[in-house]
RNA sequence: CGCGGGAUGGAGCAGUCUGGAAGCUCGUCGGGCUCAUAACCCGAAGGUCAUAGGUUCAAAUCCUAUUCCCGCAA
């Protein structure tokens, strides 16, 4: 098949990778325009152009698809499916009708619940037991259109937003790879979204990351797990930046004022939260690199009773 | 040229401003104490102070360039 993809970050990665490896003809790339990132502003390319750059793919990177011009160059292609995986724009009606396979679209989340940008980390911080990846013909609401196939994976205990990404970036790719052969050979089916189950969630940013001590301690466990590794989940401590990137929810007996940092030894640090304690096992002091708390607590002194 | 922090025995740090013997808390190894220990006591090994130049009688420390790591912003 004539195959058009569309996706920026690394998620869509291994699913541009398993579709080139399963014979399809790529016909054309498009991603989000190079952007200045990083330290000292340097521009960087989307991880999926990288890719396809590798595999000396044709690369689009267009600012706003929707524009009647872009609409055309990618007419011009004359694809028979269009895959999307996490591209960040959403695409026009022209778009969508264009191939006569339909557009598809790779969704890290098991709709309809966790429509929109971030499903993968909001399915740890909100504690669930399953997530998972689903294949939807796209339609013009977001994330809304019929299910063509989907795939449950189990939440680990230890799960972060990182591990949760790379897992279902692999399945994502899997399936998307054998759905492409059921539309093809005529025997997908697909299956229209229970509205009434449905959700949405938006972005997530540094602010999120930022530790409201009087939430509970299992609450603030789940969003230093789910914005592992990015954006992370941090707290102040004498005016600087700490990320916290593991902590475990452990019982204590002195009730104290929430954020007060109760416990101190050499190698543990137990902070009061609103509900039970926390034990942060491993952070990250601003212009420092990520260590265990006890390498922290060994060159930076903490005292009992600081509240942070 | 977006803003800023950092590089010192195996780990985490102090020392740099105000040049002048390499230090702290741990770890490791040996010994001791103890019913015992992650506790305590005694001792030892281990460092081209990121790299390259420069200033100086003397540089971890001052000057210049480079490399690498990290936080913020985008």
């Amino acid at each position: 098949m004539r195959v058009i993809f569309m996706g920026t970050p690394d998620f869509a990665v291994q699913t541009l990778e398993k579709i080139i490896a399963c014979g399809h003809e790529v016909v054309l790339v498009v991603t989000q325009p190079d952007k200045p990132k990083g330290r000292g502003n340097v521009v960087q390319f989307p991880p999926v152009k990288e890719t396809a750059l590798v595999h000396g793919l044709e690369v689009y990177q267009p600012k706003r698809v929707r524009e009647e011009e872009c609409v055309e160059y990618l007419r011009g292609y004359q694809p028979d499916m269009i895959v999307v995986a996490a591209f960040g724009q959403i695409l026009p009606k022209e778009i969508l009708e264009m191939p006569q396979y339909g557009c598809i679209n790779v969704h890290a989340s098991l709709l309809p619940k966790y429509r929109g940008a971030a499903p993968i980390q909001w399915a740890v911080i909100n504690g669930d037991k399953v997530s998972g990846v689903t294949i939807q013909r796209m339609a013009l609401g977001i994330d809304t259109g019929d299910i063509i196939g989907k795939v449950e994976i189990e939440l680990a205990a230890d799960e972060t937003g990182g591990s949760l990404f790379d897992r279902l970036a692999i399945a994502g790719a899997d399936l998307c790879v054998s759905v492409m052969d059921k539309i093809k050979a005529g025997t997908a089916e697909y299956i229209a979204q229970d509205e009434t189950e449905a959700t949405h969630v938006g972005m997530i940013n540094k602010q999120l990351g930022n530790i409201n001590w009087e939430l509970d301690a299992v609450s603030i466990e789940r969003l230093v797990r789910g914005l592992n590794p990015w954006p992370s989940a941090y707290t102040k401590l004498n005016g600087k930046t700490l990320k916290i990137w593991q902590a475990a929810v452990v019982t204590g007996d002195e009730p104290a004022r929430a954020g007060t940092m109760i416990k101190v030894t050499r190698d543990e640090l137990w902070v009061q939260t609103g509900n039970g304690q926390l034990a942060l096992l491993e952070v990250q002091l601003e212009g420092k690199k990520r260590m265990a708390i006890a390498d922290f607590l060994r060159g930076y002194p903490v005292t009992e009773g600081t509240i942070i």
